[in-house]
DNA sequence: GTTGTTGCAAACTGTTTGCATAGTA
DNA sequence: TACTATGCAAACAGTTTGCAACAAC
């Protein structure tokens, strides 16, 4: 269930939405990013690039709807910031390694995950719908700068 | 590893900061409260009661130098509002359930993520320190209500 | 007495909203 | 044309900070 441009256009197209350039621009950029998890100010930034006329508020509005529709998800690392990303289907970019010295995000294959989630689910009747799993911790790169320690 | 109130006040004491009734009195709803993660206007609304000169400032101050103690550690459910909760050594509370119907939360037992993590970790080699899982689903309470679907 | 802590108010940051204007279908 | 979408500025919510008064050790 691929997530392209393409797609995401003629979805909004066939419902009682328009298709505007600045939308065109904002699903552009998170598609480009779709390994990034962009947030609000990252798009305006982004597209200001090339467009300075477009309005933070216009992102907001955007954002939100493309969540609405079910093509982005929100995640949240802590920062304060609401970052957005691909739907895509399943939810592999709700699964995250955050490096705690760097700052770098990845997200990891879920594969891990499926038999937790039931297992979960049952113990505690728990009807599991979706799911957001982030380890911290230190990446590849920061472990060959320093030996690793402990949370200090 | 038990986090009592005499512990985290002779930590205090031990330290470079000193003891005031302020902080008492924000230990004391924290460690109260520990099944509840609460947020900084939480601990705020608890403590006027008994306490109405208490200022919003303080909470967090406290609140975030709890927090670079170790003593507490900092949650997110993504409604804006940073919570927090006793670190307790390990991170029991970082594992939760969030009913997307009521918005209850309740915490779940980590045995199930001890292997989960280091096989990420192996398979990413990525150094995990810390956790933080969320699945997103009905309450046991609100299945009983009404049928549940899929989320709207 | 010295130095850390508090309450208050003002400042900030991320996000939302009202409204007149502009653009899409 | 009819009605949605935009940009701007003001409004908001949560959190942080400067500062003079105050309290712990």
């Amino acid at each position: 269930m691929p997530h392209n441009i393409r797609t995401i256009l003629e979805r909004l197209n066939s419902s009682e939405y328009r298709v505007t350039w600045q939308r065109w621009a904002i699903i552009k950029e998170i598609v480009l990013n779709k390994d990034r998890q962009l947030s609000a100010e990252d798009v305006y930034n982004l597209i200001k690039q090339d467009y300075p006329e477009i309005g933070l508020a216009t992102i907001y509005r955007t954002l939100d709807l493309l969540t609405d529709l079910g093509m982005l998800q929100r995640v949240s690392f802590g920062d304060g910031k609401t970052r957005y990303g691909l739907a895509d289907g399943g939810s592999q970019y709700q699964n995250h390694l955050i490096c705690v010295r760097c700052g770098a995000v990845e997200a990891f294959d879920e594969a891990f995950l499926r038999s937790l989630e039931e297992a979960v689910g049952e113990a505690n009747q728990f009807q599991v719908i979706d799911h957001e799993v982030k380890f911290f911790g230190v990446c590849k790169a920061c472990q060959k700068e320093a030996p690793a320690r402990q949370r200090s």
